[in-house]
RNA sequence: UGACCCAUGGUGUAAUGGUAACACUCCGGUUUUUGGUACCGUCAUUCUAGGUUCGAGUCCUAGUGGGUCAACCA
């Protein structure tokens, strides 16, 4: 009998179930990701992304892709292209081909002209300086417009000579006759249609009048059929007339729902800020692997699968919220667990030689590919007399917690022998050159009969057989959760210096020689690392994604 | 001197008038040929004051605190 788990809701799939009970729609669900293409997805995105397709695919309903184009100003084709790429890539399908706001632009302009038959537009010709004063405040109301009083005929002959390209940019716009004293901004006789004699990267020269955002965006949900209009709690304002014109107009009524925007520490989502990151080069570019756009987390080697269970995690809300970090690679460490290829590279590699062993001896010995799954199969390593290790691996006078190499102790190396520690070489400035070991030949992984039981276990590479690789360890872009805390700081003052820190003398082993660009592994006792785009096949170059949870360095500071 | 939104452990999110829970973090332990994983455990929560009610995190009022709104941007 299966136990019944009452399974909670977030505020928006209540009412979407309440709305499903009640027959609206016929149950119908549809959604919509709006994207304006004038720049790249970040995380705040791809939250805004799984919350509109995720509770679709929910209760059954599916997703619509529209790029919000009514600004020819801002936007490019360009943008189309990577935001497409990167909604996929999280795994995500919408319903047909992409929309377009601009696919409605005759139908938004006859929407116009019902508005200015009804009395319900106007055609202002006062200056963007005159419009902003008679706006009001916050706490006053705003003065009606001169123009205010036009008649529906000059309107409608104005408006046509708008479109007709008869009146230069910024002399005239069309505005919602609503209400200059409401308490609501957005209400006091919103402008919805401007001049702007620029051409559009999809329409052309066709148009020279634009709709702005609040008589193109609800318009465009409702003649698509949108159920649930799912937005960030800025547009709270923006939805009473969002209603408005459904009702004027008499169009089918979408609904807006708002919820809060994630905010992640040591992620900044401001496009300015992070176009400022970009131009002084202080990242390399829109896709460097600490940019908390799309294609940086993907370069950085964040699974999709990871980012998706994050937002999942992270929950729906309307309250302002700051997701820890911590709880991001919580979940990149998890879903890479499960999949990554686990392999053996020596980052800041030492040397250490067996003096028992064999000059001219090698031998192969097999490594499982991931413990964590049976079927990923396993590959070989070669053995021989002389190795590297991880400097850091190895301490003269070591504390008692010290489970790694030695003098005088032993230890075991991953897939292979038990060492025992013999004695070091050191240079005129005491740096540890070479580490002198015995093995224990009855000690070989599998087949141990030594009866030692070490307390450590080292990963370490081949001298002769590893491969030389670049190493990019990157590390949090800010110094400081929230960069933006202070308006009077500048965030770059927390930019983290040591955000990246490039390695080049790493030796990995040789089954990563020819490792394509995006594989995810996880570099045994280091961390998460998957194969960058800069790659040759000469030169391989790893990204760090995320280190391995470490107990022990917090050991030490105690 | 306006309107609107919000307030639950360190961080998020549940609890839909009836025993405040889950995840992540932190801390401790068991297992381990990764100081990883897995498993177990500990600490810790309803902004304040009134009111309604047998009973309030939940409803009402006020206060406090935070956020948002005055682009021919979206």
């Amino acid at each position: 009998m299966a136990e019944e788990r009452k399974e909670s809701l977030n505020f928006i799939e209540q009412i979407i179930e309440e709305d499903i009970k009640s027959g609206r729609n016929n149950g119908k669900i549809l959604t919509r990701f709006p994207p304006e293409p004038n720049g790249y997805l970040h995380i705040g995105h791809a939250k805004a992304i799984c919350i509109n397709f995720e509770t679709a695919l929910k209760y059954g309903g599916s997703t619509n892709l529209r790029f919000d184009d009514t600004n020819p100003t801002t936007e490019d084709t360009e943008y189309v292209e990577s935001i497409q790429e990167d909604i996929r890539w999280l795994g995500f399908v919408w319903k047909g081909e992409p929309l377009y706001a601009s696919d409605y632009f005759g139908q938004l302009y006859d929407f116009a002209v019902k508005l200015i038959k009804k009395g319900l537009a106007y055609v202002d010709d006062s200056t963007p300086e005159e419009i902003a004063n008679m706006k009001g405040t916050p706490s006053e109301p705003g003065k009606d417009s001169p123009y205010k009083s036009r008649s529906v005929d000059e309107n409608l002959e104005l408006f046509e000579r708008m479109k007709n390209g008869e009146f230069e940019d910024g002399s005239r716009v069309l505005r919602a006759n609503v209400n200059m004293a409401s308490p609501n901004m957005l209400m006091r006789d919103p402008i919805i249609y401007r001049i702007k004699k620029e051409h559009h990267h999809r329409t052309g020269d066709v148009w020279c009048i634009y709709p702005m955002y609040d008589f193109a965006h609800g318009q465009s949900d409702s003649i698509e059929g949108i159920t649930h209009s799912l937005c960030s709690l800025e547009f709270i304002h923006h939805r009473p007339l969002y209603d408005w014109f459904i009702e004027k107009l008499e169009i089918f009524p979408s609904r807006q729902k708002e919820f809060a925007r994630m905010n992640v520490e040591y992620m900044i989502t401001s496009k300015r800020k992070l176009l400022k990151l970009v131009n002084d080069g202080l990242v390399n570019g829109w896709d460097d692997p600490r940019m908390p756009t799309i294609s940086g987390m993907r370069r950085r080697g964040y699974p999709a699968q990871a980012i998706r269970v994050f937002c999942d995690k992270a929950g729906v809300a309307k309250r302002e919220n700051t997701i820890e970090i911590n709880l991001l690679e919580a979940c990149v460490r998890e879903e890479l667990n499960k999949t990554a290829i686990r392999a053996m590279v020596v980052l800041d590699p030492v040397k250490v030689i067996i003096t028992n062993y064999p000059e001219d001896k090698t031998e192969d010995l097999t490594a499982d590919n991931n413990p964590e799954d049976p079927n990923a199969g396993n590959r070989v390593l070669t053995f021989g007399r002389e190795l590297y290790i991880e400097r850091e691996d190895f301490m003269e006078n070591a504390p008692p917690k010290y489970f790694r190499m030695t003098t005088g102790a032993d230890v075991r190396l991953k897939n292979a022998y038990i060492l025992h520690c013999t004695g070091v070489d050191k240079d005129a400035e005491d740096n540890i050159q070479t580490i002198y070991a015995t093995y224990y030949a009855d000690s070989k992984s599998g087949e141990d009969v030594s009866g030692i039981k070490p307390k450590g276990t080292l990963h370490w590479v081949s001298a002769t057989d590893a491969l030389s690789c670049e190493i990019r360890m990157y590390d949090r872009l800010f110094t400081v959760p929230d960069p933006t805390f202070d308006e009077n700081i500048d965030f770059l003052e927390f930019y983290n210096n040591e955000s990246l820190k490039i390695l080049n003398h790493a030796k990995m082993e040789s089954s990563l020689k020819n490792s394509m660009p995006g594989t995810q592994y996880q570099f045994l006792r280091q961390g998460y690392f998957c194969t960058d785009a800069d790659s040759t096949p000469g030169h391989i170059v790893f990204n760090r994604t995320v280190g391995l949870k470490e107990s022990f360095s917090k050991e030490v500071r105690k």
